[in-house]
DNA sequence: TGCGATTAAATCGTGCGCGATTTATATGTG
DNA sequence: CACATATAAATCGCGCACGATTTAATCGCA
Protein backbone atom coordinates (compact mmCIF):
# COMPACT_ATOMS: atom_id res chain seq x y z
CA UNK A 1 0.00 0.00 0.00
CA UNK A 2 2.67 2.35 -1.09
CA UNK A 3 2.58 6.52 -2.14
CA UNK A 4 2.42 4.83 -5.52
CA UNK A 5 -0.29 2.90 -5.30
CA UNK A 6 -2.37 5.69 -3.76
CA UNK A 7 -1.70 7.52 -7.08
CA UNK A 8 -2.61 4.73 -8.76
CA UNK A 9 -6.18 5.21 -8.11
CA UNK A 10 -5.81 8.84 -8.86
CA UNK A 11 -4.51 7.74 -11.83
CA UNK A 12 -6.97 4.97 -12.89
CA UNK A 13 -10.22 7.32 -11.80
CA UNK A 14 -9.00 10.40 -14.57
CA UNK A 15 -7.99 7.83 -17.16
CA UNK A 16 -11.34 6.71 -17.38
CA UNK A 17 -12.83 10.36 -16.55
CA UNK A 18 -10.75 11.89 -19.54
CA UNK A 19 -11.47 8.52 -22.15
CA UNK A 20 -14.78 9.34 -21.57
CA UNK A 21 -14.72 13.17 -22.50
CA UNK A 22 -12.06 12.17 -25.49
CA UNK A 23 -15.43 9.52 -26.08
CA UNK A 24 -18.02 11.89 -25.94
CA UNK A 25 -16.09 14.65 -28.22
CA UNK A 26 -15.32 11.84 -30.57
CA UNK A 27 -19.40 10.91 -31.19
CA UNK A 28 -19.76 15.02 -31.77
CA UNK A 29 -19.21 15.44 -35.49
CA UNK A 30 -20.72 11.84 -36.07
CA UNK A 31 -24.14 12.28 -34.31
CA UNK A 32 -24.06 16.49 -34.65
CA UNK A 33 -26.01 16.32 -37.96
CA UNK A 34 -28.93 14.49 -36.55
CA UNK A 35 -29.13 16.56 -33.85
CA UNK A 36 -28.30 14.12 -31.33
CA UNK A 37 -26.07 13.94 -28.23
CA UNK A 38 -24.14 10.80 -26.87
CA UNK A 39 -26.59 10.24 -23.60
CA UNK A 40 -29.46 10.61 -26.41
CA UNK A 41 -27.63 8.09 -28.68
CA UNK A 42 -27.61 5.55 -25.97
CA UNK A 43 -31.17 6.07 -24.90
CA UNK A 44 -31.63 5.57 -29.14
CA UNK A 45 -29.21 2.20 -28.82
CA UNK A 46 -31.41 0.82 -26.16
CA UNK A 47 -34.57 1.53 -27.86
CA UNK A 48 -33.08 -0.25 -31.23
CA UNK A 49 -32.82 -3.20 -29.05
CA UNK A 50 -35.99 -3.10 -27.28
CA UNK A 51 -38.69 -1.17 -28.42
CA UNK A 52 -41.51 -0.15 -25.72
CA UNK A 53 -39.59 0.33 -22.76
CA UNK A 54 -40.40 2.93 -19.37
CA UNK A 55 -37.96 5.43 -18.25
CA UNK A 56 -37.38 3.24 -15.39
CA UNK A 57 -36.44 0.52 -17.57
CA UNK A 58 -34.14 3.12 -19.68
CA UNK A 59 -32.35 4.10 -16.15
CA UNK A 60 -31.70 0.96 -15.10
CA UNK A 61 -29.88 -0.17 -18.25
CA UNK A 62 -27.75 3.58 -19.10
CA UNK A 63 -27.77 3.81 -15.03
CA UNK A 64 -29.41 7.01 -14.88
CA UNK A 65 -32.02 8.71 -12.71
CA UNK A 66 -35.43 9.58 -13.99
CA UNK A 67 -34.35 13.31 -13.66
CA UNK A 68 -31.65 12.89 -16.17
CA UNK A 69 -34.18 10.93 -18.30
CA UNK A 70 -37.23 12.83 -18.48
CA UNK A 71 -35.88 15.96 -20.11
CA UNK A 72 -34.16 13.97 -22.29
CA UNK A 73 -36.61 12.07 -23.60
CA UNK A 74 -38.48 15.33 -23.84
CA UNK A 75 -35.92 16.60 -26.51
CA UNK A 76 -35.73 13.14 -28.08
CA UNK A 77 -39.70 13.25 -28.22
CA UNK A 78 -39.14 17.42 -30.29
CA UNK A 79 -36.96 16.20 -32.08
CA UNK A 80 -39.13 13.71 -33.83
CA UNK A 81 -37.44 10.32 -32.64
CA UNK A 82 -39.67 8.51 -29.98
CA UNK A 83 -43.07 8.89 -28.87
CA UNK A 84 -44.07 9.14 -24.97
CA UNK A 85 -47.07 7.15 -23.68
CA UNK A 86 -48.81 6.88 -20.03
CA UNK A 87 -49.11 3.16 -19.93
CA UNK A 88 -53.11 2.85 -19.42
CA UNK A 89 -52.33 -0.39 -17.18
CA UNK A 90 -50.31 1.28 -14.53
CA UNK A 91 -50.62 5.57 -15.06
CA UNK A 92 -47.41 6.11 -12.97
CA UNK A 93 -45.68 4.61 -15.99
CA UNK A 94 -44.49 6.59 -19.19
CA UNK A 95 -43.84 4.36 -21.77
CA UNK A 96 -41.28 5.44 -24.72
CA UNK A 97 -41.51 3.65 -28.50
CA UNK A 98 -39.55 4.60 -31.51
CA UNK A 99 -41.24 6.63 -34.12
CA UNK A 100 -40.83 5.53 -37.84
CA UNK A 101 -38.23 8.73 -37.64
CA UNK A 102 -36.46 7.18 -34.71
CA UNK A 103 -36.41 3.87 -36.38
CA UNK A 104 -34.96 4.68 -39.83
CA UNK A 105 -32.33 6.59 -37.54
CA UNK A 106 -30.66 3.52 -37.06
CA UNK A 107 -29.59 2.77 -40.86
CA UNK A 108 -28.73 6.63 -41.43
CA UNK A 109 -26.40 5.80 -38.08
CA UNK A 110 -24.93 2.77 -38.98
CA UNK A 111 -21.63 4.18 -40.16
CA UNK A 112 -20.73 5.86 -36.41
CA UNK A 113 -19.90 2.39 -34.96
CA UNK A 114 -17.72 1.68 -37.83
CA UNK A 115 -16.00 5.17 -37.24
CA UNK A 116 -15.58 4.90 -34.11
CA UNK A 117 -13.86 1.61 -34.46
CA UNK A 118 -11.49 2.88 -36.36
CA UNK A 119 -10.70 5.36 -33.96
CA UNK A 120 -10.09 3.06 -31.30
CA UNK A 121 -6.83 1.78 -32.78
CA UNK A 122 -6.99 -2.16 -31.12
CA UNK A 123 -8.24 -5.18 -32.19
CA UNK A 124 -11.53 -7.05 -30.87
CA UNK A 125 -9.90 -9.39 -28.82
CA UNK A 126 -8.61 -6.54 -26.71
CA UNK A 127 -11.70 -4.22 -26.60
CA UNK A 128 -13.72 -7.14 -25.02
CA UNK A 129 -11.04 -8.15 -22.47
CA UNK A 130 -11.12 -4.30 -21.99
CA UNK A 131 -14.75 -3.60 -21.80
CA UNK A 132 -14.64 -6.47 -19.25
CA UNK A 133 -12.44 -5.16 -16.96
CA UNK A 134 -13.68 -1.44 -16.70
CA UNK A 135 -17.52 -3.13 -16.42
CA UNK A 136 -15.69 -5.74 -13.41
CA UNK A 137 -14.24 -1.85 -11.94
CA UNK A 138 -17.32 -0.05 -12.38
CA UNK A 139 -19.57 -2.99 -10.63
CA UNK A 140 -17.06 -3.12 -7.72
CA UNK A 141 -17.43 1.01 -7.35
CA UNK A 142 -20.85 0.73 -7.70
CA UNK A 143 -21.47 -2.07 -4.94
CA UNK A 144 -18.62 -0.52 -2.46
CA UNK A 145 -19.87 3.20 -2.89
CA UNK A 146 -22.74 2.85 -0.47
CA UNK A 147 -19.67 1.76 2.34
CA UNK A 148 -17.85 4.29 1.85
CA UNK A 149 -16.94 6.20 5.12
CA UNK A 150 -16.44 9.73 4.96
CA UNK A 151 -13.49 9.36 7.48
CA UNK B 1 -16.15 -6.41 -39.43
CA UNK B 2 -18.47 -8.28 -37.68
CA UNK B 3 -21.63 -7.25 -35.92
CA UNK B 4 -20.18 -8.16 -32.78
CA UNK B 5 -17.37 -6.35 -33.06
CA UNK B 6 -19.65 -2.60 -34.06
CA UNK B 7 -21.10 -3.58 -30.92
CA UNK B 8 -18.23 -4.00 -29.17
CA UNK B 9 -16.95 -0.22 -29.60
CA UNK B 10 -20.01 0.94 -28.19
CA UNK B 11 -19.97 -1.43 -25.41
CA UNK B 12 -16.78 -0.23 -24.76
CA UNK B 13 -17.65 3.36 -24.71
CA UNK B 14 -20.95 2.66 -22.35
CA UNK B 15 -18.66 1.09 -20.34
CA UNK B 16 -16.02 4.00 -19.85
CA UNK B 17 -19.28 6.69 -19.63
CA UNK B 18 -20.92 4.12 -16.71
CA UNK B 19 -17.75 3.64 -15.01
CA UNK B 20 -16.93 7.22 -15.14
CA UNK B 21 -20.51 7.84 -13.36
CA UNK B 22 -19.96 5.50 -10.83
CA UNK B 23 -16.74 6.63 -9.63
CA UNK B 24 -17.68 10.10 -9.24
CA UNK B 25 -21.01 8.93 -7.12
CA UNK B 26 -18.71 7.41 -4.95
CA UNK B 27 -16.27 9.50 -4.95
CA UNK B 28 -19.18 11.77 -3.74
CA UNK B 29 -19.25 11.02 -0.38
CA UNK B 30 -15.82 11.38 0.47
CA UNK B 31 -15.30 15.01 -0.70
CA UNK B 32 -18.81 16.46 0.06
CA UNK B 33 -18.39 16.96 3.76
CA UNK B 34 -15.18 19.62 2.29
CA UNK B 35 -17.38 21.10 0.08
CA UNK B 36 -15.39 19.38 -3.09
CA UNK B 37 -17.01 17.93 -6.36
CA UNK B 38 -15.12 15.41 -8.39
CA UNK B 39 -13.61 17.93 -11.19
CA UNK B 40 -12.79 19.99 -7.92
CA UNK B 41 -10.79 17.47 -6.27
CA UNK B 42 -8.70 16.75 -9.72
CA UNK B 43 -8.00 20.64 -9.99
CA UNK B 44 -6.69 20.20 -6.00
CA UNK B 45 -4.28 17.15 -7.03
CA UNK B 46 -2.83 19.09 -9.83
CA UNK B 47 -2.17 22.32 -7.36
CA UNK B 48 -0.68 19.83 -4.86
CA UNK B 49 1.38 18.49 -7.52
CA UNK B 50 2.44 22.12 -8.58
CA UNK B 51 1.67 25.02 -7.26
CA UNK B 52 0.80 28.09 -9.28
CA UNK B 53 -0.65 27.47 -12.41
CA UNK B 54 -2.25 29.32 -15.02
CA UNK B 55 -5.64 28.48 -15.94
CA UNK B 56 -4.77 27.18 -19.23
CA UNK B 57 -1.72 24.74 -17.83
CA UNK B 58 -4.63 23.37 -15.66
CA UNK B 59 -6.55 22.72 -18.31
CA UNK B 60 -3.95 21.45 -20.38
CA UNK B 61 -3.37 18.77 -17.82
CA UNK B 62 -6.84 17.73 -17.29
CA UNK B 63 -8.08 18.23 -21.09
CA UNK B 64 -10.84 21.18 -19.76
CA UNK B 65 -11.17 24.38 -21.44
CA UNK B 66 -11.11 28.10 -19.74
CA UNK B 67 -15.51 27.70 -19.98
CA UNK B 68 -15.69 24.83 -17.52
CA UNK B 69 -12.50 25.83 -14.98
CA UNK B 70 -13.08 29.90 -14.69
CA UNK B 71 -16.68 29.17 -12.67
CA UNK B 72 -14.80 26.14 -11.53
CA UNK B 73 -11.48 27.83 -10.00
CA UNK B 74 -14.06 30.70 -8.94
CA UNK B 75 -15.95 27.95 -6.63
CA UNK B 76 -12.79 27.03 -5.44
CA UNK B 77 -12.06 29.98 -4.22
CA UNK B 78 -15.02 31.30 -2.87
CA UNK B 79 -14.48 27.92 -0.80
CA UNK B 80 -11.16 29.72 0.49
CA UNK B 81 -8.40 26.50 -1.21
CA UNK B 82 -7.48 28.77 -3.85
CA UNK B 83 -6.40 32.72 -4.85
CA UNK B 84 -6.57 33.52 -8.63
CA UNK B 85 -3.85 36.57 -9.61
CA UNK B 86 -3.46 38.35 -12.73
CA UNK B 87 0.52 37.18 -13.51
CA UNK B 88 1.62 40.79 -13.79
CA UNK B 89 4.20 39.97 -16.09
CA UNK B 90 1.29 38.90 -18.43
CA UNK B 91 -2.07 40.12 -17.63
CA UNK B 92 -4.14 38.64 -19.76
CA UNK B 93 -2.54 35.14 -17.84
CA UNK B 94 -4.78 34.39 -14.38
CA UNK B 95 -2.27 32.51 -11.95
CA UNK B 96 -3.89 29.69 -9.74
CA UNK B 97 -2.33 29.56 -5.73
CA UNK B 98 -3.52 27.26 -2.95
CA UNK B 99 -4.45 28.92 -0.04
CA UNK B 100 -3.26 27.85 3.19
CA UNK B 101 -6.69 25.72 3.53
CA UNK B 102 -6.27 24.75 0.15
CA UNK B 103 -2.49 22.86 1.46
CA UNK B 104 -3.63 21.66 4.45
CA UNK B 105 -7.00 20.31 2.65
CA UNK B 106 -4.57 17.68 1.65
CA UNK B 107 -3.46 15.80 4.22
CA UNK B 108 -7.06 16.17 5.33
CA UNK B 109 -8.35 14.18 2.10
CA UNK B 110 -5.65 11.64 2.63
CA UNK B 111 -7.66 8.81 3.33
CA UNK B 112 -9.64 9.27 0.11
CA UNK B 113 -7.28 7.53 -2.04
CA UNK B 114 -6.82 4.29 0.48
CA UNK B 115 -10.87 4.53 0.84
CA UNK B 116 -11.18 4.60 -3.33
CA UNK B 117 -8.61 1.91 -3.99
CA UNK B 118 -10.06 -0.52 -1.65
CA UNK B 119 -13.30 0.31 -3.44
CA UNK B 120 -11.28 -0.91 -6.78
CA UNK B 121 -11.13 -4.40 -5.59
CA UNK B 122 -8.08 -5.31 -7.83
CA UNK B 123 -4.80 -5.76 -7.24
CA UNK B 124 -2.36 -2.52 -8.26
CA UNK B 125 -0.52 -4.51 -11.56
CA UNK B 126 -3.71 -4.67 -12.38
CA UNK B 127 -4.87 -1.34 -12.36
CA UNK B 128 -1.60 0.12 -13.67
CA UNK B 129 -2.29 -2.14 -16.79
CA UNK B 130 -5.85 -1.08 -16.82
CA UNK B 131 -5.11 2.58 -16.62
CA UNK B 132 -2.44 2.25 -19.60
CA UNK B 133 -4.63 0.79 -21.77
CA UNK B 134 -7.40 2.93 -21.38
CA UNK B 135 -5.35 5.86 -21.84
CA UNK B 136 -4.29 4.26 -24.74
CA UNK B 137 -7.71 4.66 -26.16
CA UNK B 138 -8.37 8.24 -24.89
CA UNK B 139 -5.38 9.34 -26.94
CA UNK B 140 -5.87 6.95 -30.06
CA UNK B 141 -9.83 8.43 -29.86
CA UNK B 142 -8.19 12.27 -29.39
CA UNK B 143 -6.05 11.59 -32.07
CA UNK B 144 -8.81 10.53 -34.57
CA UNK B 145 -11.50 12.40 -33.50
CA UNK B 146 -10.83 15.44 -35.76
CA UNK B 147 -10.31 13.04 -38.49
CA UNK B 148 -14.15 11.58 -38.60
CA UNK B 149 -16.22 12.13 -41.04
CA UNK B 150 -19.70 12.59 -40.56
CA UNK B 151 -20.78 10.79 -42.84
C1' DT C 1 -63.67 -0.56 1.38
C1' DG C 2 -60.49 2.87 3.04
C1' DC C 3 -56.21 4.71 4.05
C1' DG C 4 -51.15 4.55 4.86
C1' DA C 5 -47.03 3.04 2.47
C1' DT C 6 -44.81 2.40 -1.76
C1' DT C 7 -43.62 3.30 -6.45
C1' DA C 8 -42.85 6.09 -10.95
C1' DA C 9 -42.04 10.28 -13.11
C1' DA C 10 -41.51 14.91 -13.06
C1' DT C 11 -39.64 19.20 -11.08
C1' DC C 12 -36.12 22.16 -9.05
C1' DG C 13 -31.54 23.80 -7.95
C1' DT C 14 -26.54 23.16 -8.49
C1' DG C 15 -22.39 22.04 -10.87
C1' DC C 16 -19.96 20.19 -14.86
C1' DG C 17 -18.52 20.55 -19.91
C1' DC C 18 -18.42 22.40 -24.36
C1' DG C 19 -18.62 25.53 -28.57
C1' DA C 20 -18.97 30.15 -29.91
C1' DT C 21 -18.23 34.63 -28.77
C1' DT C 22 -16.26 38.57 -26.30
C1' DT C 23 -12.82 41.25 -23.80
C1' DA C 24 -8.36 42.43 -22.75
C1' DT C 25 -3.56 42.04 -23.31
C1' DA C 26 0.56 41.00 -25.96
C1' DT C 27 3.14 40.45 -30.28
C1' DG C 28 4.92 41.39 -34.71
C1' DT C 29 5.41 43.82 -38.95
C1' DG C 30 5.21 47.86 -41.76
C1' DC D 1 4.72 54.16 -33.56
C1' DA D 2 0.32 52.06 -35.48
C1' DC D 3 -2.37 48.63 -36.49
C1' DA D 4 -3.49 43.76 -37.63
C1' DT D 5 -2.96 39.34 -35.59
C1' DA D 6 -2.75 36.21 -31.95
C1' DT D 7 -3.43 34.58 -27.38
C1' DA D 8 -5.68 33.95 -22.51
C1' DA D 9 -9.51 34.08 -19.88
C1' DA D 10 -14.15 35.08 -19.24
C1' DT D 11 -18.98 34.96 -20.68
C1' DC D 12 -23.17 32.90 -22.61
C1' DG D 13 -26.38 29.32 -23.92
C1' DC D 14 -27.34 24.54 -23.96
C1' DG D 15 -27.48 19.82 -22.37
C1' DC D 16 -26.18 16.30 -19.02
C1' DA D 17 -26.28 14.37 -14.16
C1' DC D 18 -27.57 14.16 -9.58
C1' DG D 19 -30.00 14.65 -4.93
C1' DA D 20 -34.04 16.18 -2.83
C1' DT D 21 -38.60 17.05 -3.27
C1' DT D 22 -43.23 16.83 -5.27
C1' DT D 23 -47.15 14.81 -7.63
C1' DA D 24 -49.80 11.14 -8.92
C1' DA D 25 -51.10 6.37 -9.09
C1' DT D 26 -50.98 1.74 -7.15
C1' DC D 27 -50.63 -1.61 -3.53
C1' DG D 28 -51.32 -3.77 0.88
C1' DC D 29 -53.64 -4.73 4.68
C1' DA D 30 -56.87 -4.15 8.34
Amino acid sequence: MSADCLKLDNALCFAIYSANHAITRAYKPLLDKHGLTYPQYLVMIVLWDRDGQTVGGIGDELFLESSTLTPLLKRLEAAGYVRRERDPKDERQVVVFLTQKGQELRKRLAEVPRQMLKAFGCGSAGMEKLRAEINAVRDNVSKAAPHLASS
